[in-house]
DNA sequence: CAATTAATGGACTCTGGGTATAAAATATTC
DNA sequence: GAATATTTTATACCCAGAGTCCATTAATTG
């Protein structure tokens, strides 16, 4: 029952070191999820696995989703940490150089059997976890793309973000495929190869494809922010209305909720209004069925008003 | 006698009337999926929004799972209905019935918020849901295939599955990425017609791909069914009996426990021994906490004996 | 009408995430 | 090494939500 994770962890923390009980407690999670899948393993599963109470567990992950994030955080950083050590004294333009690079990932992820970031961007509700998933999404075509530039100097350029999502896109898919015909093991690099070979035919290839689909600019963030459907959280404050007028809702709550209705439906909703009563919904929901869903909407509308 | 589970009931086929009762349930909780996620809407949700009470709804579905799996499988129909009428009077070989075609499962599940299944098909630990996805999965993969089959009779071949690979591959993570930069409506046609000339220019280029990955007949299923990992399977059964040791396991739980382990160990496990065990098992794990992991175990000791 | 079948609604169980907290164990500081 | 601060433990508890049970009430139908 003594902890025995060998597996000497190259992830150094930034600035934090971090410790034993946190390391303790992530390796003995990191391991159900891989054995039982992540909803299958139960708090109670990670306490018994790393010996501790549950006090303890709270005291380093605020939830489990939390804890998901951070074994998450620690791979990313392992793969990082390998890439580098890879490319080290190599030629980036060296296309075995990258192969293997990449392979690094999917291994990664695949012998964690934690579904790789773009295989699960969408697999959890909490939005947290989900925007630091796209983050992680985003951030690898932008380190593919950035090395088809390595490699490709001039064959690249404009379309370097639509080659690295279409190498991805196949890479992906042929995985997942292959797992669905056959339970061989996989030879991961032949796949990288493939992938990157119908990359490079294309690019030799441009006939068919006139224009780039992606701006090399697209994931830049900056102010293509998403943003909220209004209608929809209006629909969605509607339904909540119905539902506390059904159920034994507040006449403070039923209040708010149609505030917040009749405020968005405005053409020019008076965002210093909203603000200032977002905070006292949250809590006239605070510790009820509707919690959750009021968290969800009020965070839209922040977004909306900026 | 009024039974709560009855097979014949509870399992419609399509040529069965479906109950109107069912339908207005199916088409609340598809609703509520769209709009809140399907994690995020409770049954109590689901009764609300359709006006039924509990019991009918379990009359109807066994579980939320199931729920979801009915509305899955209505709109793949809706799918191949339309995709159907599309056809019809028209050359299979020409693109553009292709193009309209592809385009109503994309748009479908766009539309309806349930991500493609492939996008999907491995979000839930229900292994039911799962094979179910993963067949809806097969049957696109194989659709497109035939499809190209009828597009380019004479390019495409052998290489029929990795070009339907490639094409999905490369379109869902388009769309994927779209939706990571912005939050303009794509244009899914152009998508389509993007992947489409991705693998057009692909088959006119083969001079960097010899072979291709996947055999035509990868998933023609039959018989490449998945091993189970037998060090696995006795890796989670030492876990269990640990677990065991540690609560309040029965004496009889342990032992049959360990005698799973240890006949699993053997170079050649006897299966008449083995599914003699398993139903008594299962029984004496029946109302606990660790059903669950037992039932699974179980169905993975079922699959290697075969 | 009588018998069957469907629908209701509420009470109930169980699991599992998360909180709270007092007491015990460790660490830290002087 | 005592005094103080911090972690850990253990345990009891809350709550939501899935799923079960069942007695009662419609609704169908032969």
């Amino acid at each position: 029952m003594f902890k025995t994770y060998n597996k000497s962890r190259l992830s150094l923390q930034k600035g934090d070191i971090m410790s034993a009980k946190r390391k303790q407690i992530i390796s003995a999670a990191h391991q159900l999820f891989v054995d039982k899948g992540f909803a299958l393993t139960s708090i109670q599963d990670i306490l018994d696995k790393a010996g501790i109470a549950k006090g303890t567990f709270y005291n380093y992950f605020e939830s489990k989703n939390q804890c998901l994030k951070a074994i998450l955080e620690s791979i990313s950083e392992q793969v990082e940490q390998e890439r580098r050590e890879i490319a080290i004294g190599k030629e980036m333009s060296d296309e075995e150089v990258f192969i293997e690079q990449v392979t690094v990932r999917i291994k990664m992820n695949r012998q964690h059997h934690l579904l790789t970031v773009f295989e699960t961007v969408s697999f959890s509700e909490d939005s947290e976890l989900k925007l630091f998933m796209e983050e992680q999404h985003r951030a690898e075509l932008q380190w593919i793309g950035s090395r088809f530039n390595d490699l490709y100097p001039d064959k690249a350029q404009d379309y370097t973000l639509d080659y690295a999502v279409i190498f991805t896109g196949i890479t992906h898919h042929l995985i997942l495929t292959w797992k669905l015909g056959s339970s061989q093991e996989l030879d991961i690099e032949k796949v990288i190869r493939y992938a990157l070979n119908s990359v490079k035919s294309l690019s030799n290839n441009q006939s068919y494809i006139i224009d780039p689909f992606l701006p090399v600019s697209w994931l830049d963030g900056d102010d293509n922010s998403k943003e909220v459907d209004i209608t929809s959280v209006i629909k969605r404050l509607e339904e909540l209305n119905e539902q506390l007028t059904k159920q034994k809702g507040t006449s403070k709550q039923k209040e708010l909720t149609q505030f917040f209705i009749a405020e968005l439906q405005k053409t020019t909703p008076r965002a210093f209004l909203l603000e200032g009563v977002i905070m006292s919904t949250k809590k006239a929901f605070h510790q009820t069925r509707f919690e959750h869903e009021v968290k969800q909407i009020t965070e839209k509308i922040w977004k909306i008003i900026q």
